[in-house]
DNA sequence: TGACCTCTTTGTCCTTCAGCAAACTTGCGG
DNA sequence: CCGCAAGTTTGCTGAAGGACAAAGAGGTCA
């Protein structure tokens, strides 16, 4: 097995500030991975055992309520840790992450935490960015489901993926990983029906263009005037 | 002005296992402050000067949305910590602080956050647990918010709230501070009607028995069953 | 004690959206 | 190339709960 090249980590904020002989440490200490569409990384309830990193690709983190309903909690994007349970002393994942396209991950061992935290300078600082902008993030949604109504909400969550992960293509900006009617309802608290529905009229209206697990949103300003603007 | 007695934070989680002398030198930088019920500790958006440890009384944490509408994010207990921006790197603070009954709370300036995490075992560890344990919060109340009926969430709150102030009066239990129907909507993302409904039918079940701003709930069990039994 | 403000209750109407049902489309695996 | 599974569309119906309205009940302050 070939050696991980140090220019992976090189441009990620937890480890920017590092000299690539640090950098060539935590690179041989991780366990890279891939994960196909579909595949999960951890369990909701299970011990945390590593924390990771995403190379490429996109996660999805995801609770599950005992009538058997799915909410996607957060969307990881490449270049940001995820299952970090040690940073909040948590010995146990609190939700469960899923490959949303095929992804390529880092992982480490929990044990390795505090170390890391302890010795690399910039690295505590910015897992707790981090986690501060997840904590705003999950404030957001709760006052969108709190306040508004669903086609706002619908658009807001498009929005969202939009600036995560939006790539530029000749008809406006896509969304860079599959997305069905059904994940935008387990994001937005509604139905897939009530999505479809939604999504039919703004094409027809020429706000996106959608096929199967496939968006790009073409008019987003009129998009974030549906939305009715939050935040 | 007297000195402040060390036995205020001699029980708490967060200097549980500190030194008196160590306890007296935090205590010798603190700031004590009354605030009557309603007044604002601080505001949305301010720039963080100070962290906040409520001694007594009840804080709620509240986000306001452009249209004005108010939702209640979290409430604080005595012996927590809360505006702990610094924790998260944040310079702003993300919500308002209001007292929700009269109240008594230390504060530091968040220059000493850095000292504290650093010089005092333990503070670090216990702040990072609190994190957790908002953040599982609003995981579930997100959830609820997407998944349940409002008559589910309205109990819901109703249990949260009595498990985290609940004393016990002989009629059952009794919510330790001031709430309002209104307050209750902005918990739960609903009207302060149709909560003032709710409580009506379950005041004739007998399930709680309110008067303004004052409520006990008389069958705990029952509310259980009601709110679905959610985690 | 009276005026006023906040909190609460209750009624009626009406919109939104979930639930149910069924058909259609697309892609994949055998 | 066919069959099947997963994803999507659309119509219909009904119920939940928000919006509007109005009045009653404490509490507080002058």
């Amino acid at each position: 097995m070939s050696k991980l090249d140090e220019s992976l980590l090189t441009g990620l904020p937890p480890f920017s500030l590092l000299e690539r002989s640090q950098i060539r440490e935590i690179l041989d200490q991780a366990l890279p991975k891939r994960y196909d569409e579909g595949a999960e990384i951890f369990h909701e309830g299970h011990d945390a055992e590593r924390f990771h990193l995403l190379l490429d690709g996109y996660i999805r983190v995801v609770k599950t309520t005992e009538g058997g309903e799915q909410i996607i909690a957060l969307h990881i994007s490449p270049g940001q840790l995820f299952g970090i349970a040690p940073a909040l002393n948590r010995d146990t994942y609190p939700a469960t992450a899923v490959a949303a396209s095929e992804s390529l991950a880092l992982s480490w061992p929990v044990r390795l935490w505090g170390e890391f935290t302890a010795k690399y300078q910039g690295f505590a600082t910015e897992s707790y960015n981090t986690l501060g902008q997840r904590l705003g993030e999950m404030q957001t949604r709760i006052t969108e489901l709190a306040t508004q109504a669903v086609e706002q909400r619908v658009a807001a969550a498009l929005l969202r993926m939009v600036t995560q992960s939006g790539r530029k293509v000749e008809e406006g900006i896509e969304i860079a990983f599959p997305v069905t009617r059904r994940n935008i309802s387990e994001m937005t608290g509604t139905t897939l029906h009530t999505v479809s529905r939604l999504l039919s009229a703004w094409e027809k209206d020429g706000i996106v263009h959608s096929t199967r697990k496939h968006i790009v949103v073409t008019a987003p300003h009129r998009l974030v005037v549906l939305s009715g603007a939050q935040g």
